[in-house]
DNA sequence: TCCGTTACTACAATTTCTGTAGCAGTGTTG
DNA sequence: CAACACTGCTACAGAAATTGTAGTAACGGA
């Protein structure tokens, strides 16, 4: 059921989650929800991005089931997405000793 | 010194790395570099994007310390480029269940 | 000299993204 | 009921990024 895409000639998990994560936006898009719940207008608002480009990046992390739609809050993360926000997190402080040295 | 490059209105540290991240195939080239030293040519062939794209991420990495070129090598990974890898390697073992599970 | 290798560039065609406007559905308020 | 606000989402033309192909210039070895 995985889907062979941009540079995911090969299928293994890991290319296609470095593709998926590595379109523009996703990322960030990730990053944004990770305490809480968002509308659509307020990541728009947040990430500055075009809606039709947001909108296609919430397709794409919904149906790689990372992220949901709640109704009555907004887009969350899942499960699944908020395992792979664990492993993102160390990044945040990584990135400030990083900030530093360049 | 931290560039402002499209999507970091703020500057801060994690959304400017969110964004060099995001940038296509910039992960995967980190990825493909994580174990030795690899050409020019030899990136190209294993990523399938053009020249074109690969010297600019490769110019970009060069730039934010992650990569350096060495000579009798080729590209390899900094200290700090090692530093972010460590921190991206639990994705490998993470896809793999993400995978079963979509 | 010729060949292979190196990193890298030029450039037109194609794909992706942006910016703005707007749609359709729901609820709320006057 | 009418007007308005909010929801997710879409249309579309222009701008920007990426591709695919070809080629450059420098270096080393036969």
């Amino acid at each position: 059921m995985v889907k062979r895409v941009r540079g995911s000639r090969t299928g293994r998990p890991i290319m296609v989650l470095l593709d998926l994560l590595g379109r523009r936006w996703t990322l960030r898009i990730v990053w944004e929800l990770r305490e809480e719940a968002k509308r659509f207008r307020e990541l728009q608002d947040l990430i500055g991005a075009s809606p039709t480009i947001i909108n296609t990046r919430l397709a794409e992390l919904r149906e790689a089931k990372l992220v949901q739609l709640d109704e009555d809050a907004g887009y969350r993360l899942t499960t699944l997405g908020e395992e792979l926000l664990r492993l993102l997190l160390p990044l945040h402080v990584w990135s400030e000793k990083w900030a530093r040295s360049i």
